[in-house]
DNA sequence: CTTGACCCCGTAGTTGCTACAGGGTTTAGC
DNA sequence: GCTAAACCCTGTAGCAACTACGGGGTCAAG
C-alpha cells in the first residue's frame, strides 16, 4: 500500500462525512486527488488541512460560495484580507438577523406552549394561528 | 365575473406568494378550489383563512408536516389539543437549540471580524479556519 | 385591437448534503 | 485457497420548502 489516506481515513481525520467529501470534489471545492492503481482516491496532508478548513467554515455558517472565496485567499496569501473581512461582517449580519427571528419565534412559542384544553377549538396555538395578527 | 378571489388576489390577501399557493395545493396542504369557466381557480374566505393559518404556522417555524397535523385539529375542533402542544414544545426545543448554535457562531464571528491585515496569511479569519481547534 | 396584466400547467433549479443501487477490491480469518 | 466483511467506485435520486422558468391561454383598458 502506498502513502496517503483513503477517502474513508480522510473522512475520519477531517470529521467530514465520506459522501460529503466526494460531493465537495464534484462541486470543485476540494481538488480531485491522485488515484491509486485500483482507482481509489489517495489524499495527502494538504487535502486533510483543506477539508478541515472547509468544515470549520461550514461550522461558522459560511456558505459554499463564501468558502470558495476564502480558499482562494488561502491559495494567495499575499492578498489583503479585506474580502474575507467583508464576508465575515456580512455573514455576521445574517446570523444576527436569524437570531432575532428565532428569538421572536421562541417568545411566541413559549406563550403558546403548555395549553391543555380538551378541545382544539380553544387551544392557544390553534387560536393564535386561526385568528392571529396580520 | 363570479364571486370569490383569483389566486393572485388570494396571494395578496394572505401574504403568501402566488407560486407557493399552487405549491401548497400540489402537496395537499390547501384543498383544490373550484374552477371558473375559464379554468381559473376561485377561492373563498375559508381558503383565505386556511392560507393565513398556514402562513402564521410557517412564520413560527413549523414544518409542513406539523402544519398538516395542526390543520387536522382545526378540522376536528372537538379533539383535545395535546398533539398540538406536543408539536409546540418539540418545535420550541429545536428553536432554542438553533438559537444556541447561532449565538456560538455569532460570538466567534465577532471575534474574527474587523481584521485589516494586508496579507491574507495573517488574517484572523483565515488563520482560525486554517489552524483552528479540532 | 392591441398591449399589458393576469392565469394555466409542468418541470427544473435552489442549498448542502445524504442515500441508494449496482458494481469492484481488499483484508482478515480459517 | 476461500469466503465474508469492510472498504472503494460511479451515477442518480431524494430531502425541505419553495422559486423560477417556458410556453401557452385569457381578460380588461384605452
Amino acid at each position: 500500500m502506498s502513502q496517503g489516506y483513503t477517502i474513508g481515513r480522510l473522512s475520519q481525520l477531517s470529521g467530514v462525512n465520506l459522501e460529503t467529501v466526494r460531493y465537495y470534489e464534484r462541486i470543485g471545492l476540494l481538488p480531485a486527488p491522485q488515484r491509486a492503481d485500483n482507482g481509489y482516491r489517495r489524499y495527502n496532508d494538504a487535502a486533510a488541512r483543506r477539508l478541515r478548513f472547509i468544515r470549520r467554515g461550514r461550522e461558522l455558517g459560511f456558505g459554499i460560495e463564501a468558502i470558495r472565496t476564502l480558499l482562494q485567499l488561502v491559495d494567495h496569501p499575499q492578498q489583503p484580507c479585506h474580502e474575507a473581512d467583508q464576508l465575515t461582517r456580512s455573514h455576521l449580519e445574517d446570523v444576527e438577523a436569524k437570531i432575532a427571528d428565532l428569538q421572536a419565534m421562541r417568545d411566541e412559542l413559549i406563550r403558546l406552549a403548555g395549553c391543555q384544553s380538551d378541545s382544539a377549538e380553544h387551544c392557544r396555538l390553534i387560536e393564535a394561528l386561526d385568528q392571529g395578527p396580520d
